[in-house]
DNA sequence: AGCACGCCGACT
DNA sequence: GTCGGCGTGCTC
């Protein structure tokens, strides 16, 4: 691909922010050809519209006519803002999960540079601080705690790789120090002058992760996260892009940031599904990372103590080299487990006697207790025991949930809210009763049996507030509250050294999803709460309630750990031929109308078989059929799983296909989208 | 996705 | 008689 335009006739191919799969051809501005490089941001006449876009080639002719082409209306940038590795990266990206190029290019651009001004956006010069500051070891900030021969191993190893490319998957159980390995790695990055990008799956891990570093490092480190100012985020991101900034630390958005001199890549807690976008550009930030540590010839570090059956499988394979940290640094221990059968118990807001009174126990003990329950809010289901009538939402397929304190019936799937009845809808009896338990319920309960008791809960009605989630930890990490409720929130990251008990109450319903991926996470889950306990000198207990202790995948894991529960289920995956064992797309569509999106997947799925008719069993076609819930903020939902052993016939079919499908009749009335690698079939 | 054009219901 | 509903079609 040509560089510079050619001299004669030249057209440019460019990168418009619309969901088209296809590129768009612009004469150039008379006379300034020579100072259009590729990556350049244009702005160009689209429709009646004026748009951004990205130059993303030259050519001598276009398949339109001449005439028909309209001319480029301003060079926006004196050079592009995308290095060449990361134009590729944009440009794999698309191509892997199929995402309209336009919105591809638009998604690795920060808010402030995708606007229409013409003014050319000038890098913040203001923070001019030098590029990278040597480290003296006379002043290092609080002394780093001692290796063990682990950690040392690790750190060798991964140092030895830098300037090429390897991904190393860093499988440490919690507590056994992986930050420390990342924070060392840096720091040999940063002595050979690099920088280094480490991406956290929440943007409510970033600050004690900032705080780590800012403590070790006295170098410029920016921050990349949807929570910033427009402004301060194009600022970080041009500090990133001039080498300003030594360290970067983001979300998965941070994963397409320009680096100067990229000299390591971190990605931590790597089994997270919010590496995953799950909408428009339907990126995994994992797999995007390692896909540029490879274009920029570095070392990529997955980190995690629950690792993704898909990594464990890629060192299986040859493609990961693993390291593993075995053991708890420093005086940590790890907690006992213990599963509480709850069949014929009676539960008081989920809670069988046997752990209210082994709360009692550690609370007496001057212990902490963390209670985990997935599900927030008072009740799930309002329900009226007179004639049956449950409070569904009238534009999904689900219940409404009670919430108690602010006296309504919410839909957690769209914003329906409704005021509590005081009778039933249905047969007017009075009160209908809230049956089942969430967080909110949990927590009255408990207020109720140890009144004097200060309690803690961590879910997203509690932590809307920026910052609230840090300020409840904060509280619980200072002692300030005895027992902390939450929601899978809790399970990631934070240490709580004085936390002596954990319940993990009602995870069943993971063992019986329809989801493949549930029991997967649900063992991760589990883990990780358990790991946030035992991590000072005091040990740990976890108590399971369970109405199934004999089912074997929970006792695998309570019994034998992570590891060997990940290796059943591997076993169990390959045997019927899931991912990692094979490839899967999924398309979903939506329509008001009952049918319509059947009808349009049933029509792509009949388009894709007459073409594997000359590779049959290479591609297989599950559905289409309802989504799991047909009907969501009232459009009615189906979909069209694909799974092929050969990702490339895959990729390559369904990208032909779905072009043709843009003009199909039904495409109007159906919004649909292709989910490359989905990671849940919702 | 926008944003037009275009053809059918309740309003000054 | 018109304002505006959202169906259909196009964007170099």
């Amino acid at each position: 691909m040509k560089i510079h335009p050619p001299v004669i006739h030249p057209i440019l191919r460019v990168a418009v922010p619309v969901p088209l799969r296809r590129l768009f051809d612009y004469l150039p501005l008379e006379a300034r050809e020579e100072m259009l490089v590729l990556g350049m941001r244009v702005l160009v006449p689209f429709g009646r519209q004026q748009k951004v876009g990205i130059v993303v080639g030259f050519s001598e002719h276009s398949e339109l006519p001449r005439e028909k082409l309209k001319r480029i209306s301003a060079i926006l940038d004196p050079e592009p803002l995308f290095p060449p590795t990361i134009f590729q990266l944009i440009q794999w990206s698309s191509r892997y999960y199929q995402g309209a190029i336009g919105e591809v290019f638009e998604s690795a651009l920060p808010n402030y540079l995708r606007k229409k001004t013409s003014a050319s956006p000038k890098t913040p010069k203001k923070t001019p601080k030098p590029v990278i500051e040597t480290q003296d070891p006379n002043t290092l900030p609080p002394t780093p705690p001692e290796l063990n021969t682990q950690q040392q191993q690790a750190i060798d190893t991964l140092v030895k790789y830098f300037g090429q490319f390897k991904t190393f998957l860093l499988d440490g159980v919690t507590g056994s120090g992986k930050t420390e390995v990342y924070l060392r790695v840096v720091e040999q990055a940063l002595a050979q002058g690099k920088q280094a990008l480490i991406l956290v799956p929440e943007i409510g891990l970033t600050p004690q992760l900032l705080k780590r570093f800012q403590e070790r490092f006295p170098v410029p480190i920016a921050v990349l996260n949807s929570s910033l100012t427009p402004k301060k985020r194009f600022e970080n991101w041009e500090m990133a892009r001039t080498g300003a900034a030594a360290i970067v630390i983001g979300t998965r958005l941070a994963v397409f940031v320009p680096l100067l001199n990229p000299g390591v890549f971190i990605l931590d807690e790597e089994h997270d599904s919010s590496f995953k976008q799950q909408e428009g550009f339907r990126y995994h930030a994992r797999d995007v990372m390692i896909m540029r540590a490879s274009l920029e010839h570095c070392p990529v570090v997955l980190g995690s103590a629950t690792p993704s059956l898909e990594s464990l499988h890629n060192v299986t394979v040859g493609k990961f080299h693993s390291l593993k940290l075995p053991n708890r640094a420093g005086q940590g221990t790890f907690p006992t487990l213990q599963v509480l059968d709850i069949r014929h118990k009676k539960l008081e807001g989920g809670l069988s006697s046997q752990l209210i009174g082994q709360i009692k126990e550690h609370i007496s003990n001057k212990g902490q207790v963390l209670l985990f329950l997935n599900r927030r809010g008072y009740s799930p289901v309002l329900m009226c025991f007179e004639c049956g009538w449950v409070a569904n939402c009238q534009n999904c397929d689900a219940k409404m949930t009670l919430h108690f304190h602010s006296k309504k019936l919410l839909c957690h799937h769209c914003e329906m809210s409704l005021p509590l009845p005081t009778a039933c809808p249905n047969c007017n009896h009075e009160n209908p009763k809230p049956v089942g338990v969430g967080t909110e319920k949990l927590e009255n309960v408990l207020k109720e049996h140890f009144p004097t008791l200060n309690i803690a809960r961590i879910d997203r009605d509690t932590t809307r507030k920026k910052g609230s989630l840090q300020t409840a930890f904060d509280r619980v990490q200072e002692g300030e509250a005895e027992i902390l409720i939450g929601t899978q929130m809790i399970a990631k990251g934070h240490h709580l050294p004085q936390v002596t008990l954990v319940g993990i109450l009602d995870i069943d319903h993971a063992l019986f999803s329809t989801d493949f991926r549930s029991i997967e996470k649900m063992g991760q889950l589990i883990t990780q709460v358990a790991g946030r306990t035992g991590r000072a000198e005091r040990p740990g207990h976890v108590v399971l309630q369970t109405c199934h202790p004999e089912h074997p995948l929970l006792k695998k894991i309570l019994e034998e750990g992570y590891q060997n529960f990940a290796a059943s289920l591997l076993a169990e995956r390959h045997s019927i031929h899931l991912p990692p064992y094979s490839h899967q797309a999924l398309i979903r569509a939506e329509s008001k109308q009952p049918n319509q999106a059947l009808d349009f997947l049933a029509s792509i799925k009949n388009a894709l078989q007459n073409l594997s008719q000359t590779k049959p069993n290479v591609l297989h076609i599950s559905g289409p059929i309802p989504a799991p819930m047909e009907r969501r903020l009232g459009k009615h939902r189906a979909q069209l799983l694909l799974q092929s052993s050969e990702r490339t016939y895959l990729q390559k079919h369904l990208g032909e296909t779905l072009d043709r499908f843009t003009t199909h009749p039904l495409s109007s009335s159906v919004r649909w989208s292709l989910d490359v690698d989905p990671i849940d079939l919702y």
